[in-house]
Parts: structure tokens; sequence; C-alpha cells
DNA sequence: GTTATCAAGTTTTTT
DNA sequence: ACTTGATAAC
């Protein structure tokens, strides 16, 4: 038996958890102790033990993670070996099951999924038709309160249940009609898709029967970044017939399912997104019977960075500590280094990643190397050096293609078409390009078809529905409708297949769309001179792309809402074939566009150095990391300074950060950032201290500081003029004036007043507009 | 109805 | 700095 490949190399711990198959397990994996490669090793040891792939269900954050772990799982099994096993995320299996389910979820198959933007739409409206002021009930804040009762499985009429005073009160009535307008839009948020899910495993014993007789083997990964959505849901797959939603609270089960959860609490970084660490104590209260293995050793990292990761996350006061350790010797020490500005941090980073080429030979792919940073605003300045240097960089923003306002606008085309009900994304495109549709005949349409109580486009499709209307308005509805029904064949929606306009394919269906509804004449028209909207034309085309590979990978057996086999032969059996083939390839289509991250878009083939956010890299490994921006309010952030819990999770962030590095870690701060357009003094992250390495500052050669009497803060730091608009005007237009960084110019306008601005043409870099108390300006004779 | 210009708010982090 | 929302001109 020890000589069996899957358990070979090892270490005792790691294969303890790869034999217990039976029952409830708990692995708590410290960074780095080679968890997947235990999960890996695990799923293929159970196949190899006669568990068909098909009953096995694993779960894990990111597309990304699933597809890495479907490779690994398959070189150990053999092409084929994981046909039929479901790895997904959470959201894409409960998206699959509802669709399976719609009924019973008490939904339309058709649903469209949301995305904050359209959340954001919807919102607006439901705020403005409850006569609520948008400045006291900000669309925003109202959806992150409901997704916070959603994460916990609360509904709006448990959150009216308990709402006492006005404002909460105020805040379940936005959150009833907000159900309502997603409902009559057949729309569901990315929260909805937990919570329908774990109320319909609830609701209906047949559906959760269903799930149960298929998956026999579960297993999640990233437990600690569950919350309580998420729990409820492997729980009751499992087979947790305890969890009941009229008891509150966790009791023991009676039963001992096999269920395996993996995770570490000093990585949970979204508790505010309502993950809740607890889940991992209330698995061992769930399961008595749990067996729990801890994974402690470190194969990734050199002791100096563990040491670091190690000092630092001691600090965190709610924590079990767990040692932790490797028997690599050496390594080369933790650099941290404090810049002058965001401009010499990234010029450093730049020099820093070349010299780290140098580190082997032949010398280290570009694609080893990361850059991580707090949030996304803070890549820009990096981007720029590294494209100056001639350095390959990939930003990982998997949603940055499907965020552009032009593939927007072709997806609403597509979402209204999959799901006519779908208003958010009509009223998005209506009128785009402009057709005759504006505001005022939107609204008169909306009215009415609220009226009657059916949705927008069905409503225009009506016929005498823009008898109202002027008759300009009246042709343009007609031609609109007309439209839309050359693509679906007629307002069936291809229903029979027998409208010969309709398009053959998905790519052909998308290209159509994109050309016949004047996107593609749009942009053309306007792309003369612009740059921009070349690329949207390109963008355009590329989702064409997008949509043709899809249709050749589109694999409906791979489909994870299939029921278990009938008849004892491999591969699931059954099949979601109700509606037409076109319509169910392009709702698949959209919903894998839906739910993309950007984790899902960090490609290490690519030779090209990897630009990510701290919570993107969870996961991860680099030979070389450069964490930039360690400053307080920044890591941690200003919002999470409040609490000492805020904190402690953003320490984790760091501890996340520095563990992602294999050989070398970099961590700089800057003493001046311009955030927002503003030059602001920072002050070095308090973690920096924390992680016992001794910081090195530079100056910046290029940084023209080398005269630093002329630059202290003087307005910054003194109090304001009492006298106000006294002060002599030391800058007006027509003045030269030298700035540290962007060199001379001349003053084209000012402003007084308490944020007093200037503009400046610089020779060298142009016009910049720059608040005169903390530009650093001089002025020149 | 459409387009241009200006003021205001905005930034954590993600499915 | 940058995008979005409101208002005014076309």
């Amino acid at each position: 038996m020890h000589d069996d490949p899957l358990l070979a190399d090892l270490t005792e711990p790691q294969r303890q958890a790869v034999l217990h198959t039976e029952g409830p397990l708990l692995i708590l994996a410290a960074a780095g102790s080679g968890k997947t490669r235990t999960l890996t090793r695990r799923i293929a040891h159970l196949v190899r033990t006669g568990v068909r792939p098909w009953q096995i269900l694993a779960l894990t954050f990111t597309n990304k993670a699933a597809a890495e772990m479907r490779a690994r799982v398959e070189s150990l099994l053999g092409e084929g070996g994981t046909r039929g096993m479901v790895l997904s995320t959470f959201h894409s299996l409960c998206a699959r099951l509802l669709r399976r389910h719609a009924q019973a979820a008490g939904l339309a198959p058709e649903f469209s999924i949301y995305d904050t933007d359209d959340q954001t739409a919807v919102m607006k409206k439901v705020v403005e038709s409850l006569g609520l002021s948008a400045a006291n009930f900000p669309p925003r804040s109202m959806l992150s309160a409901i997704s916070n009762e959603k994460n916990q499985l609360r509904d709006a009429a448990a959150f009216a249940a308990v709402a006492n005073d006005f404002y909460s009160r105020t805040v379940a009535k936005v959150f009833t009609a907000y159900e309502r307008a997603l409902r009559a839009a057949q729309a569901v948020d990315f929260d909805d898709l937990l919570v329908l899910t774990a109320k319909t495993l609830r609701a209906k014993p047949e559906v959760l029967a269903d799930c149960q007789a298929r998956w026999r083997y579960i297993l999640v990964d990233e437990y600690q970044d569950t919350n309580h959505a998420q729990f409820v849901i492997s729980s009751l797959l499992a087979g947790g017939s305890a969890l009941d939603a009229s008891a509150p609270g966790i009791h023991p089960a009676s039963d001992a399912p096999n269920i395996c959860v993996v995770g570490d609490p000093d990585q949970s970084i979204y508790a505010w997104r309502g993950a809740d660490i607890s889940n991992i104590l209330d698995f061992e209260r769930l399961y008595p019977s749990a067996r729990v293995i801890t994974l402690g050793e470190n194969f990734r990292s050199t002791a100096p960075i563990l040491h670091a990761a190690d000092t630092l996350i001691r600090r965190n006061v709610r924590r079990k500590h767990k040692d932790l350790f490797t028997k690599m010797p050496g390594g080369d020490p933790v650099e941290v280094v404090l810049c002058e500005s965001e401009r010499h941090e990234a010029s450093l980073v730049l020099d820093w990643l070349r010299e780290r080429r140098q580190d082997e030979s032949p010398p280290v792919a570009w694609s080893r190397m990361a850059v991580l940073y707090r949030n996304n605003s803070l890549s820009r300045v990096i981007e720029d050096s590294l494209r100056a240097g001639g350095v390959p960089y990939v930003i990982a923003r998997g949603t940055a293609f499907y965020d552009r306002e032009e593939v927007r606008h072709a997806l609403a085309y597509l979402r209204m078409l999959a799901n006519p009900a779908d208003d958010a994304s009509l009223s998005r495109i209506v009128n785009v390009p402009p057709r005759g549709l504006g505001d005022a005949t939107i609204t008169t349409l909306e009215t009415a078809a609220s009226a009657r109580g059916v949705p927008l486009l069905r409503h225009m499709s009506t016929p005498g529905a823009a008898d109202a209307l002027n008759p300009r308005a009246r042709a343009a509805v007609a031609k609109f409708v007309s439209l839309v029904e050359g693509w679906t064949g007629g307002g069936t929606f291809w229903a029979d297949g027998h409208a010969e306009s309709a398009p053959g394919s998905l790519a052909e269906l998308v290209g159509r769309v994109i050309r016949e509804s004047g996107l593609e004449a749009m942009y053309a028209a306007r792309a003369k001179g612009a740059e921009t909207d070349e690329a949207r034309l390109e963008n355009l085309s590329e989702l064409v792309s997008s949509a043709r590979q899809f249709e050749e990978e589109f694999d409906p057996e791979g489909d994870p809402a299939l029921a278990a086999p009938q008849d004892g032969r491999d591969g699931p059996a059954g099949g979601n074939l109700a509606a037409p083939p076109m319509l169910a390839l392009l709702r698949a289509f959209l919903e894998s566009v839906a739910l993309v991250a950007d984790a899902d878009a960090a490609d290490p083939s690519l030779g090209a150095v990897t630009l990510m956010t701290l919570h993107a890299a969870k996961g991860l490994e680099f030979h070389a990391v450069a964490i930039i921006g360690a400053e307080e309010g920044l890591l941690p952030s200003a919002r999470a300074r409040a609490t000492d819990e805020a904190v402690e999770e953003e320490r984790r962030l760091m501890f996340v950060g520095i563990t992602r590095a294999m050989r070398r870690l970099l961590v700089t701060s800057a003493r001046y950032r311009t955030v927002r357009g503003l030059t602001e003094r920072q002050v070095p992250s308090r973690f920096l201290a924390e992680m016992g390495v001794r910081a090195s500052e530079r100056h910046d050669p290029f940084g023209g500081l080398d005269d630093e009497s002329d630059f202290t803060p003087t307005a910054a730091s003194r109090p304001a003029h009492a006298g106000a608009g006294r002060a002599e005007p030391r800058f007006r237009a027509g003045s030269k004036v030298r700035h540290p960084q962007f060199g001379v110019g001349t003053v084209l306008s000012a402003t007084a007043g308490a944020n007093a601005r200037v503009q400046v043409d610089f020779r060298d870099v142009g016009v910049k507009t720059l608040v005169l108390e903390y530009a650093r300006l001089e002025p020149l004779a």
C-alpha cells in the first residue's frame, strides 16, 4: 500500500487526510502546506477506491481554482478521469441547481443574474418609487444592508419583523420592494443564488433527496471564507438533517456524512461580505465525530519570509496560534523599503523585478513574479512604470473585459433575448444607439406596462400599445420590436425553430446582434479619430469569438445539475432539455459570463508579471512578490481602522500577501501618494514594524527632492490664515512654477479658497490640476 | 430627442 | 482623477 503513487511523497498528516474517506473531516491547512496537493490526491484516491466521479462534489472559491483542481486530478487519474465530477464555485453550482429546479424554487428557468450595476439600477428605481430621497437612502448602502441580511439567510419578512426604528423599517420596505422588482424581472442577484438554493433545499424534500442521492462525497475548499448561506447549503447537501430553518443554532447531526472541509482561519479575508470563521467551529459542533487534521509544515516559502508572516500574524488576539515551520534552510532576507512617492515606489519595484529576473539561470520567468496591492487604484503607477521599463505584465481583472461599456451593451441585448422580462437590460439598450426611444417615450411605455403588469418588452410588442404615442415614437417602437423578433424568430424565442431569420449558432447570434442593433455602426462612426473606439470594435468582435469558443467547448453532459444515473451506468442521466437548444446555449453563455471573478484571470502561462489585489492573490504562489502601498489608511484601509476586528482582518490580508512569496519578498510604502488627485502625506503601515523586519529608507534620485527644505509641507502643517482671502496669491495665471516631479510649467488658472487649485501646463508632462496646499509648487521668478 | 457642459461624489476588498 | 448625474443648448 505504501508504494501507492498517490501516497508517495506525502507527509504523515497529508497522507492521513488522503486516506480518511468516510465521515466528516476538517483539514486545517496553513499557508503553503500543500493543501491543493492533498485535496487532489484525496479525490483521486476516492476514485481509485471505487467511488464514481459523478458522486463527488468539490466546491471552490473561484472558477480558476476549480479548473486547476480538475486539471490536477485529471493528471492523476488520466484523461476523462473527472468526467461527471462536479468541481465548481458555490455560485455556479447554485445557478445550475436553480435552473434545473426552477419550478421548485419559484423561478422562471430563464432567470437573469444581475450584477452590481443591474442591482444598483433596480435599487435606484425602488428608492425613487417609494418616494425616498437617494441622499438619505443611498442605493449602494441599501444594497449592502440587504446583502448582509441575505448572507444570514434572513428575508425581507424576517427583517421587517425585527425592524423597530424608523430607519430599519424603511430599509425593510426597500428590501421588500427590491425583491419584488427582481422577481418581476425574472432576475436574481448574486446573493439570491445562494439564498434561493438554501431555501429550496430546505423546503423541497424531493430536490434535496435528488442532490443527496447523487453526491456522496462533498468537499469544500477555503471553508474559512464561506458565509452562513454557504454553510447551510453544504451541510444540507452533505445530509445535515439537523439543519432546520425553524431550529436556530447548530445541533449535532445524528449521522456522519462524507463531508470534507478545508480552511485556514488565518487566511479569512472575507468577513466584510459575510464570511464567518465560526463556520469552522460550528463544523465540529455539527459533526462531533469529525476528524481534525492540521497541516502545519510549509513547503512554499523560505524561513525569513515565513518568520515575517508568523511574527505579524501573532499580533492577532482573536486567534488560535499554530506554528508555521519549514525545514528549508537559508533564504534571502525580506526587504522593506520606505519610498518618497508612488512614482519612486514604482520605479524601485521595476528595478527589483529586473534583479529578480537574474535570481536564477536561465532567467526567472516574469510569470513567476507578482505585484500585490490593497485596492485596484494602486495598479496604475506600477503599470506605467512596467510599461515604460518594457517589462510585460498582466492585470488580473477577470471582469474587466465584461465591464466595458460596449461589451455590456451587447450583453444587455443578449440578456433581453434570453429573458424577455429583463427590464433592466432592455432599458439599458433600448436607445443605444439612439433610435428615437428617449426618456419620455420609455417612461410612458413603462408606466403603461406596469399598469398592465407585464414586462416592458412584452408590452411594446403588444399591438396597439404604442397608440398613445406620437407617430414618430410609434414607428420607433415598431422598428425596435421587429428588430428583436428578427433575432428570436418571431417572439417565440426559438421555440420551434421555424423561423428562417433566426440565427443558427450562438456566435452568429452574437454577431448579428452587434451588427443589426447598430452598436457596431455607432462605434465605427465614432472611431474616426478616437483610438478607444477602435478598441471597442475589437472588443465586440472578441465577444463574438468568446461566444464561438464557448459554443465549441459547451458540454451539456457536464451540467452539474443533472441527476444521478438511474441504472448504475457511468455518467449522469437525464437532462434539462426543456429549453430550445439555442436558448439553453445562450443562457449558459450568459451565466458563465456573469460569474467570472478577478482571480479567474490570473493566467501564469503568460510570460508576464501579474498585478492584482491581495484578495485575488489568495491561493497563488510566486517566486518573487512585491507588496506595495503598505501605508496607514491603505493597508490597513481607512475604514478598517475603526475596530480591532477589522484591523485583524487587514492583518490577515497582509499575511496572505506575504505567504504568496516563495523566495523573495519586497514590501514598500511611500511618504507621499496621490489619492484622487490629491497628493497626501502617508504614514508607513503598522504592519511593517509588526513583521519584525528593519525598514530601509531610499531617496528618489529622479524625484527632484535633493533640496528637501524647499518642499516641507507649508500650508499643510500650518493653520489656515485667520484673515481669509487676504493672502497674496503666489500663483496666478501666467506665473512660472516648478514641481518636484512634473518639472517646470506655466500656470493657466488658479482658484482661491480652502482647497485652492491651480491648473498648470507643464513643459514635459502636459496640463495637470493640483491642489495648492499639497502640490509642493515652487514659484519661479 | 439628442448632445454638450458642468457639478458632485467617489474607492476597499468579490461572487 | 475619473466617472456619473443634472442642466442647458441645439
